[in-house]
RNA sequence: GCGUAGGUGGCGGAGUGGUCAAUCGCAACUGACUGUAAAUCAGUCGCCCAUUGGGCUACGGAGGUUCGAAUCCUCCCCUGCGCA
């Protein structure tokens, strides 16, 4: 963009380009819910982000990596990422059980009194009456995580992570960091952020490790691993790895972590990319990304974790970030809201029980087809009829078209940039 | 006809003299969801005002007992089941 820091490129992974703006889908347990890869791809999409704690718990990182590696067990062969497990240090530590807490935070809010009582999983097996007992806790090595299946004990570390990482055997992984609460105070949002470096620091030097054992097992194995052009495509390549800037709400932590992760570069080079992770002001979180988007290289891409609204996305756009995972689109469809250029539309709403026009008039989505007499093939009324009912096909429906939504959405912006249609 | 078990809010189904406008589930209505503990969760759900709160009509129908009844008594109506 001609003015700001937004800007359109490409990302050339072993399993194909992915360009830049781009929203990525996700598909935490190595399956985008719902949906089979051929719904995946036709919508659009370009890349799957999974996650390596679920997929370590179940089915095993061992058991995918004998498959054959993730592109092969979920049948994808598009871009995948991994995320590293850190956001799980967020979810299932800070915010377990407390009802409500999301990555953001408003000014509105009473920093000091936000917490609610009301537990947001009250069908929990681990939630206990009176305390509530975290599912993960950190210390300076690592997170020590209760299993959300069993309640068995784990632990995982930077190293760990990157090992299992590895096995998965995503085309882009993340760094090991904690996602730390909106509601933690400036004092531990700094203490955070320092400990997240350091295992930013482990996480590439175990990368790299393991890049070399990977590395003289095989001669097909590439020197220079990592973001490769398009015409060498190797689906053997070693995975690049993406370090995770922290900071919270606060300018001066935001960009001490942009400049501490930027200027890691030991001696085999340094993070292949950036993730822009942790919590947010919601009215400023452009600014956020923004400050961290100056001092971040320029030549290397950046991924704004977990933010998918749309506003969310232009605004991260417009600040430097390159792409986008967000669970909204997914679950949003599964829970009967349907993203509509308007804003969002509740399927469950009386109005629609007796509307046969699709969700969303010119929508080019599967779900939006219409007959060749001009009447919707999938009508409002239908999927209103399908969600009361609970069939499955609603969830199928709905995730088709939120995410075509948003990854077009996303498509849309990247091609007004290269058309200067943007400022 | 005799015997027996019942009739409670849209439905199912608790309650069996006061704390009952009535537990709970479903349905219905509305909202939430930002690196997925999520096909989840929250609120509303007799009528009328109201900020806490107040008023009214309600537990098949009609009477009655009682300070007080969905709950006890009498008669009537209806339904299931068994026997004729």
């Amino acid at each position: 963009m001609q003015a700001g820091l937004g800007r359109a490129g490409v990302i050339h992974t072993a399993h194909g380009d992915i360009e830049t703006p781009a929203f990525v889908t996700v598909g935490t347990k190595a399956t985008v819910k719902a949906l089979t890869p051929e719904m995946v791809n036709s919508l659009g999409a370009q890349v799957v982000l999974a996650n390596t704690y679920h997929l370590y718990l179940q089915p095993g990182d061992e058991l995918i990596k004998k498959a054959g590696g993730l592109h092969k067990f979920m049948n994808y062969n598009g871009p995948v990422m991994t995320d590293s497990g850190g956001f799980q240090v967020f979810s299932l530590g800070a915010a377990f059980g407390e009802g409500g807490i999301s990555k953001f935070v408003k000014n509105s809010d009473n920093l000091c009194t936000k917490s609610s009582n009301k537990s947001y999983f009250s069908k929990s097996n681990f939630e206990h009456e009176e305390a509530i007992v975290k599912l993960a806790k950190i210390d300076e090595d690592g997170v020590t995580f209760k299993s959300i299946i069993d309640g068995s004990e784990h632990r995982f570390t930077p190293e760990r992570s990157m090992q299992i990482q590895h096995n998965l055997g995503a085309d882009i992984i993340f760094a090991f960091d904690e996602c730390t609460s909106p509601l933690a105070d400036y004092e531990y949002q700094k203490q955070a952020m320092e400990r997240t470096h350091r295992w930013a620091e482990r996480s590439l030097a175990e990368h790299q490790r393991l890049n070399a054992e990977a590395g003289s097992k095989s001669d097909l194995a590439p020197t220079s691993p990592r973001l490769r052009g398009v015409n060498t495509r190797d689906t053997t390549s070693n995975p690049a790895l993406f370090g995770i800037v922290q900071g919270g709400r606060h300018q001066d932590l935001r960009e001490e972590s942009a400049r501490f992760l930027a200027g890691l570069c030991p001696p085999t080079g340094g993070f292949d990319g950036f993730g822009i992770g942790g919590s947010f002001n919601k009215e400023d979180m452009g600014t956020a990304v923004g400050w961290v988007s100056q001092i971040l290289p320029e030549d290397k891409p950046r991924h704004l974790l977990g933010i998918g609204e749309p506003a969310d996305i232009i605004e991260g756009i417009k600040n430097g970030a390159d792409t986008f995972d967000c669970v909204t689109p997914t679950r949003m469809a599964r829970n009967g809201t349907l993203m509509v250029k308007g804003g969002r539309l509740n399927i469950f709403n009386a109005q629609y029980r007796e509307d046969f026009g699709p969700i969303e008039e010119g929508c080019g989505c599967y779900t939006c087809q219409l007959n060749s007499d001009g009447t919707a093939k999938y009508s409002r009324a239908y999927l209103a009829h399908l969600f009361r009912a609970k069939e499955i096909l609603a969830s199928t429906l709905a995730s088709i078209h939120n995410l075509y939504f948003l990854v077009n959405f996303t498509k849309q912006i990247r091609s007004d940039i290269l058309e200067n249609r943007l400022g």
